[in-house]
DNA sequence: TTGAAAGCGCTACCAA
DNA sequence: TTGGTAGCGCTTTCAA
């Protein structure tokens, strides 16, 4: 690499060779070694192994010499000779949304504290591209493997999945599922249908009789699993809700905001209140109404779910049902490092929190 | 480990060891050899070098075989003979926050294009831990080291971080760096100043006179460039921000918020419009403001800077200036892959978006 | 078209 | 407390 159209007055060194394509070698454990008059062993036991049995003077030398190049280990290699690596992997879909952003924060936060590099991989597209990147990932060797968001119900390439994750598994590794309760694995599980049946049954002690839904594609549990249970909290009071009032949309602010424009467009008819499936969704309905002329809290309710930050920066501060995203991701995290034999299913409980969005009637 | 709770009837083969800590091989691609009755090189050039010259019934032996055995190439070790990784390193300073986020979507979109595993590192405290984890990024020998957010100014770390990062680019790694374009390395340099300028420009162009700023530290480039450009278009008309009306704050939401609520305190006396460095800090002092009673857009004016997509979500929605940062996160792996000799700056530019919160005077 | 074998950078065992 | 050395899993010459 050339260094061309560069006034560098830095601190850094001037490129060595003249030719574009040779890149100085980064210094190895030799190196070091040999500057040091020391053999690559004695050197290894300074910078990575216990330093405990190497004679003061050996070590500074070492150390000297290592500054001095610039060493840094060559994490692949030390991964091959240990046999194991100190990285951990996240599968997310979508990292700009902030319930896979609380959750990674989470997971990188407690990852850092154990020492591990975390690896992420996006999964935006198809189960398909799911499963390929799972055998990537595995490729990794990483310590562990932390799934949340997959679209992995019903769909073929589920058992794939499903084998594919119990290989690595059987391998030493470790799987985490968030929010997937139904797998063979350790699953941080998210109380959704529980929540959404709690959520339902406070709108109604609010006062609400008539419903509409927003909710994503069938196949995100997530999505079902509060969907259910808000239905069956309104079955409770003999409520149902009319199929012509269920939108099904992206699980995005996207996908809400096309459900609450379809909404709005349609007619309210005598729906009084739409509850969709995340904050997501539900923010983006209200700028949909919004846009369409209707207040929201006043012309119609609106409620969500996850209580992430932006629910109470919208106005009418978001009703919504709490969940602790950070907490999950350090959960998972927490699940993945305790290498338990037996497959640890933990609750995350969820939490209604009734705002402006949801006036009493 | 164990595998209780599943009855798995899969093709994986049966535990080898009773021993509860003994985790079963991953097959290797000696096994895989082995296993098709071929060489270990001719396995190799199946699965991953060039299929051209192996006869098609290797070929199919060795599918077959590593299909068998449910073979991944370990990567490290791939990693290690071929003398290169495919991993791109990403260092962000906080994961939840959209800025970051939005921009980490567009770098993850772009490396998953090229075949790239992305390995994210998030920097909340010092700048001391900064260094450091570069410095463990660079030993996963990654393709490219992408830095964003970096409060990599003024420090005393500084150099010592420059000559890092100039140690990994001599050695054959790219690095970029995201808003910082004074230093000898790739940057997508976001128009921060000048965005901030024509703002300033616009909002007297509106009618207004007296502004209150809310900042973040000025360690923090981004935060800095944004609040002098702002500055600078006031002082073309002959205004001045009073230092009583500035207020700097944790780089988020809550120290948007904590802003707010101190300037609403300390009473706005005859400040018309209060601008955040960011649209994250802004809408969080618009919340602060509802809190305290102000109605935001009417007893305040309020701009933000970024045009995340919440912008639109709050009420009234918010003026800001508009930053493609997916697209930076794209340009930032694009540069990064670009072996270039030259360091290349690509300017992002910004935008005005005037919107109900500035309604004009 | 194939296989033997020499590394890649590092760790860890064993003997000194 | 040290150094020699045998791998770790893979790629890639070099001969056959």
């Amino acid at each position: 690499m050339h260094n061309l159209g560069m006034e560098d007055g830095s601190a850094a060194p001037p490129r060595r060779h003249g030719d574009a394509a040779s890149a100085e070698r980064q210094a190895t454990l030799h190196d070091v070694a040999r500057t040091a008059g020391v053999s690559q062993a004695t050197a290894s036991r300074v910078l990575n192994g216990s330093t405990r049995n190497v004679r003061q003077e050996n070590v500074a030398r070492v150390l000297a010499a290592a500054a001095e190049l610039n060493y840094t280990p060559h994490l692949s290699a030390q991964a091959i000779a240990r046999g194991a690596t100190n990285t951990a992997a996240l599968v997310v879909s979508g990292v700009d949304d902030p319930y896979f952003s609380s959750i990674a924060g989470g997971v990188t936060q407690a990852a850092e504290a154990a020492g591990l590099i975390v690896t992420m991989a996006v999964v935006d597209r198809s189960p398909e591209r799911e499963l390929q990147i799972v055998r990537t990932l595995r490729g990794m060797r990483p310590r562990a493997i932390i799934l949340t968001g997959s679209r992995i119900d019903g769909t073929d390439t589920r058992d794939a999945l499903v084998e594919e994750l119990d290989a690595y598994r059987r391998a030493g590794g470790s799987v985490v599922l968030v929010s997937q309760y139904d797998l063979p694995f350790h699953t941080v599980s998210i109380d959704n249908y529980g929540g959404a049946r709690q959520l339902a049954r406070a709108l109604v002690g609010l006062g609400y009789r008539r419903f509409a839904v927003v909710r994503a594609h069938a196949a995100l549990r997530t999505s079902r699993d509060r969907c259910e249970g808000f239905v069956d909290g309104l079955r409770e009071f003999n409520i149902d809700v009319e199929e012509r009032f269920v939108f099904e949309s992206e699980f995005s602010r996207r996908g809400g905001y096309a459900a609450g424009r379809e909404l709005a467009r349609q007619g309210l008819g005598d729906t009084e209140l739409v509850v969709a499936v995340s904050d997501v969704m539900a923010i983006g309905a209200m700028t949909a109404f919004r846009d369409a002329g209707l207040v929201p809290g006043r012309d119609i309710a609106v409620a969500g779910f996850d209580d992430i930050g932006p629910a109470v920066d919208v106005v009418p501060e978001l009703t919504s049902v709490t969940v602790p995203l950070r907490q999950v991701g350090l959960c998972a995290m927490e699940l993945a490092l305790s290498d338990d034999d037996v497959s640890r299913v933990v609750p995350i409980s969820t939490n209604v929190v009734l705002r402006d969005s949801t006036p009493r009637r």
